[in-house]
RNA sequence: GGGUCGGUGCCCGAGUGGUUAAUGGGGGCGGACUGUAAAUCCGCUGGCUCUGCCUACGUUGGUUCAAAUCCAACCCGGCCCA
């Protein structure tokens, strides 16, 4: 249970195994904000947390922040998030529910999904000045981020303030006994605490796991960055992104996101690349596929296109005759634009079934394509069908 | 509300009337090399119906043969004052 927890407060594991001793199941809570249509493999350490205690007999309760997103947490962000609107919101949060029943066991009794639009969208002015007494200027401004941003002569927006007191009242709404949260929320979680004080009840333990580094071994895996593994990324997607998992953060991936004991890891580095992308991989998309995309990520490395199994397909159905290289990559989904395509032309990034292709042409039927693999990069890749 | 400074491409940041999609850095992408890692080297980094055309320096309008650069109004922000 201790396994990739950076901190339990107050009180340390010590409070934690002591709370574990409870006969009756307790309520853990994790909220999710819907900001982004994809949770990644960083909401998965979460994840995994949460669903250990499940496994333990609690009761998970997973919060979809549907109200807090529209707020937007102004943790680790410079600037104010970008509000989003109730219809993309909503939206969000239906994939959430989706993406995380890959790991949490959603045995009714286990999981408890909430919205936090059920309390918050009905709190009036009075209860919301009773929440913003509870705090002080000095207090929110000690918060990480609102400091830098402060200190910097940034802006901060008043109603970036109501924010950690809104994922607070959540502990309060649902009676939480642990939160679970990432390094970054540990403010957040405390005002958690503080309130449910304030409204008489027994403080939440606190549990924060460890941010997860992105694949670019730099920053916080998040998808504005792009540095992410999506839950629902195709098997092949997925495999390709983790066997390129640079060499330093493999140990920490496996710690966070298997059960693999790693004193037992291969010593050659692309050994342990390929376990981790095989692993995971099989872990959210099954065994076989994970195989499969194993084969396909070889042979398309190996220019052996014609044996690629779950490679993305374009139908040429939609497009018109002639077309030029250029806006076929474009049409494909391989490049953004067609100028972005021209340069990929000239840099010597296409293939057309394994053949590098650095001249622009115009094809004038769709006869030749069909069955041809069209290749962008190391990475993205799709197979051209009728 | 008053004063003042500022708003440039993904980010930072030059540029103050005139060849130019706009110096430089970061990031990103592609190539070579490798282990599809790291390091290194090279190229690219607004869009399109692409031998040319279009759109860009907060917004709108104006001055001018010509503006990111001058003027006006407006929007947004920092700081100081109230």
């Amino acid at each position: 249970m201790n396994r990739g927890v950076v901190e339990v407060f107050p009180g340390g594991t010590a409070a934690l195994d002591e709370l574990l001793q409870t006969t009756r199941p307790l309520r853990v809570k994790l909220g999710v904000d819907p900001t982004r249509p994809d949770l990644h493999l960083g909401h998965m350490v979460a994840l995994n947390k949460l669903r250990q205690f499940q496994d333990l007999g609690h009761r998970a309760v997973l919060i979809i922040g549907d109200f807090t997103a529209l707020i937007g947490d102004p943790t680790g962000r410079s600037e104010a998030r970008p509000r989003l609107t109730p219809q993309e919101v909503a939206h969000n949060a239906q994939t959430y529910l989706d993406q995380a029943s890959k790991v949490l066991d959603s045995d009714p009794a286990r999981l408890e999904i909430r919205r936090n639009s059920e309390w918050l969208a009905s709190l009036d002015l009075s209860k919301i000045i009773d929440l913003l007494a509870t705090m002080t200027t000095q207090q929110m401004l000690a918060k990480e981020g609102f400091r830098e941003r402060y200190n910097q002569q940034q802006p901060i927006h008043l109603h970036e303030f109501l924010y950690p007191l809104m994922q607070g009242y959540d502990s309060v709404a649902i009676q939480a006994d642990i939160e679970l949260g990432g390094t970054d929320q540990k403010f957040n979680l405390a005002v958690g605490r503080d309130l449910q004080v304030h409204y008489q009840q027994p403080p939440q333990l606190c549990l924060l796991v460890p941010l997860l580094v992105g694949l670019d071994g730099v920053k916080k895996m998040s998808k504005s960055v792009g540095n992410y593994v999506g839950l629902t990324d195709s098997p092949l997607l997925m495999y390709q992104k983790l066997q390129s998992v640079p060499d330093n953060l493999l140990e920490t991936y496996f710690n966070l996101l298997t059960t693999v004991d790693v004193t037992t890891l291969p010593p050659d580095g692309r050994a342990r690349q390929k376990q981790l992308a095989f692993t995971l991989t099989a872990l959210l998309h099954g065994e076989e596929a994970a195989h499969q995309a194993q084969q396909d990520a070889l042979n398309l490395a190996l220019g052996k296109t014609t044996q690629l199994e779950q490679i993305p397909e374009f139908s040429l159905a939609a497009v018109n005759f002639p077309i030029r290289l250029t806006q076929l990559l474009k049409q494909a989904q391989l490049c953004p634009s067609t100028s972005e395509a021209q340069r990929q032309i000239q840099a010597g990034g296409i293939r057309l079934a394994g053949e590098k292709q650095d001249q622009e042409l115009t094809f004038t039927e769709a006869s030749g394509l069909v069955g041809t693999v069209v290749q962008v990069g190391k990475k993205k890749s799709v197979r051209l069908v009728p």
